[in-house]
DNA sequence: GTATTTATGTACTACTAAGTACAATATATT
DNA sequence: AATATATTGTACTTAGTAGTACATAAATAC
């Protein structure tokens, strides 16, 4: 059973794994994201890593559990600033924060232009596994999440009494998910940090 | 070459079509939107339109072809909406129709919760026949509709001088966008109708 | 050194996909 | 009635997919 032992065993029996599982992931990551899951061949992701075709299955199970994994490491690396933005001083720089980090995110040159976590959570590819509704809960949890935000806010007087604080995260959440079907589609990076300007010009709070 | 007989020759020639075109590209549309392109089989299309494998060939020409007649026909119908919503009064009519008219079409009860064309231009499974260019190409249309509409506002002493109207569009349709998502991701319509309430509070025009 | 364990590489299976050949059929034209 | 034309239905081809069997290689344990 040995539970304690998940950390880093210094000594592994068998003949040792050619590759690095966590590179080989993010490599994975890439292919899904420029090419979605169903277009994705085993054979794109073999030739991605660089390895063969049954290390894949031994390492990461099957294509569905391999996407599973990618999808997990997506949501502790490149999207975690949704949960850190929420310890911004007021309600505007959250939203500020989220927003012009997502942009960042969706155009810098090395990733594709899109979010893996909102492709997915429409992707109609996925609607038989039982992964999309891990990613729709995912978002949920991240809309739950700034709406306890916007709930302090009103406590402290940031936002006003009256505001009707899940509506407002909807809003801004329903902003996040078009901007990157906006980046997808092709539009600049100075669009879409105009396009956060003008949200924030009518923001309620401080 | 004949070229005025494009309309209703009464009698044609060989075996008269079992099925009618235009009603099986409904169904066809139907199929594409709840299932996606690339994960929809032709047999998935010959069993939704009840005709054989052969008949879809030669009335359509191929799957890709298939799609693309499909898309076509949702322009036409389902979100001409887009275009007929410029003529309203005001810039914040326009906005108010084209937001509430989208909600209205995502959230009835007989059609998929989701924009075939905006899940298409992101849909990297289309990335590769040359239709998702046309997609793009026609979301973009829409916009410079919309812009030139602002741009009249602005004429009109709707929207202030000093307002960027290629900006607030990319505002207005990244809403557009979102709301879609949204409503995939399981969003209620009074949630949507919501969203929609707050971006017309802070609009800037009339 | 020998046994055990795990990963590798080659080659395969089973399946499903898009697209098609071809004979049969139903209409219009003559 | 005979012919030309276009659609239909059955059955097929070709190609690409996910997943795997099995012998081999590389490490540790004893």
């Amino acid at each position: 059973m040995q539970a304690m032992k998940t950390v880093a065993p210094t000594k592994t029996l068998g003949r040792p794994r050619k590759f690095d599982k966590d590179l080989a992931l993010d490599a994975a990551l890439q292919v899904f994201m420029q090419k979605g899951y169903e277009a994705t061949s085993l054979t794109d992701i073999t030739e991605a890593l660089g390895i063969n075709r049954p290390s894949v299955y031994a390492a990461f199970g099957n294509k569905e559990e391999l996407f599973a994994q990618a999808l997990a490491k997506y949501n502790q690396g490149p999207i975690a600033y949704l949960n850190d933005v929420l310890s911004e001083r007021t309600s505007r720089d959250v939203v500020k924060e989220m927003l012009m980090k997502s942009v960042e995110l969706l155009t810098c040159a090395e990733q594709p232009r899109a979010c893996l976590a909102i492709q997915s959570s429409i992707s109609s590819e996925l609607a038989a596994a039982g992964i999309q509704q891990n990613i729709v809960a995912g978002l949920h949890q991240i809309e739950m999440n700034i709406k306890n935000r916007f709930d302090q806010a009103i406590a402290e007087g940031d936002l006003p009494k009256d505001t009707d604080s899940w509506l407002l995260t909807k809003y801004v959440t329903t902003i996040h998910k078009g901007l990157s079907i906006q980046a997808s589609n092709g539009t600049s990076a100075e669009e879409l940090y105009g396009i956060v300007e003008i949200t924030l010009k009518s923001w309620p709070g401080k």
